[in-house]
DNA sequence: TGTACATCAGTGAACGCGCGTTCACTGATGTAC
DNA sequence: TGTACATCAGTGAACGCGCGTTCACTGATGTAC
């Protein structure tokens, strides 16, 4: 039962998007080929008619999540103002799972130290995300003018990063949330007017 | 060959040491009982002669990366001022694991994620270490007259979590050091004296 | 204190299950003529 | 345009490996008398 050309395509789409939002909800160890496959409507066999290991689909999927992930940023932030920007990309990141189908996932914090131990392609796909995440935030830094742009945006990824991991850790709902509201505080703090503590 | 309860005590200590070490190193997933019980000096059935399951050891694991990592700071800190000793915990914390053979790792930017999808029991002991953080920092922000201490410290935790998380998964090294650098500087950032903006 | 027996830490092999991967097969699609 | 054949997406079963766990066995330790 060959499936015409436009099928095909669609369904490597649909087995990378369900991949990609399966690893990211349940982890790279926890998710296999057979959970994917059927997930997508198929059985498992049919797999490696679109991808060679289980390695390449971990890769592709970690690049789609995020593109999608910067994509959905970028249309958020069209035409608002640097500050506002800012503030709203820190908000959703920080709220990034806590509705029950979310539209992305950011691969850092979801799947953290699992990446750490995948392959060298794999890891450099994910700093690739941090990379990304580092320059879309010393570009608003930069523009509303706080001293030390590129320090600042690198600490408030790692701090959104953590702030993340240790909110889905929490078991109690109260303690996410507790976590995220400090955290964002912290972040606006981090964006006041510079003191000569950053530039210790 | 039954050995003496001395020894007995003290196989099982040696078997959880290595484990809690394996497991921090490489992650729970990759770290067989056959590795961590060759890694000891034992072979892989003697294993269940002091614990019940790989479950349990991880629970058990945990626990004790958590009290070394806290008698650790409690002997660091010993008789230091406040910010003296919020300053050395920083650091210490930042750089668990720039050498080669660390004495203690904290488990949440080590295991990270691979905690988040363990059973109720390890996650709630992985929160115990996450709540032994803040409140460390708690006693010392509120000891150096922070305004908003439990906030600073709650935000310092998940920074510090995050940045040693993402310098694990860097490649390169100097991009490690560059994030751990940020951090810091950030978190004396926020130790400075508040603004409004905490207040928001 | 000495002796006979029960206990049990540790060994090494085997079991059983899950999971990534392979494979023979099917039948609709695409292509060569 | 129509027809015969090759291609290949998808199926469902099987393979093979790793890993957690079990098990029969050994022999030194601890204990009952």
């Amino acid at each position: 039962m060959k499936k015409s050309k436009i099928d095909t395509a669609d369904t490597r789409r649909r087995i990378l998007s369900t991949a990609s939002r399966l690893f990211l909800q349940n982890g790279l160890a926890e998710t296999g080929i057979a959970n994917i496959m059927s997930a997508a409507g198929l059985t498992q066999g049919g797999f490696y008619r679109h991808f060679d290991s289980k390695d390449q689909l971990i890769a592709e999927a970690n690049i789609a999540a995020n593109d999608q992930m910067f994509d959905y940023y970028a249309v958020a932030v069209a035409g608002k103002q640097p500050r506002e920007a800012l503030d709203l990309v820190v908000h959703l990141y920080l709220n990034q799972s806590l509705g029950e189908a979310p539209d992305w996932l950011c691969p850092l914090p979801n799947l953290g130290s699992e990446l750490r131990h995948s392959d060298p392609k794999v890891r450099s796909i994910a700093m690739d995300g941090y990379q990304r995440l580092v320059s879309f935030f010393t570009t608003l830094t930069t523009a509303i003018g706080v001293a030390e742009p590129a320090l600042i945006a690198d600490a408030i990824v790692a701090t959104m990063v953590g702030a993340v991991m240790l909110s889905k850790l929490a078991i109690v709902p109260a303690t996410a949330h507790s976590i995220l509201d400090n955290t964002k505080l912290a972040v606006n703090a981090l964006l006041q007017p510079a003191t000569d503590a950053t530039a210790a």
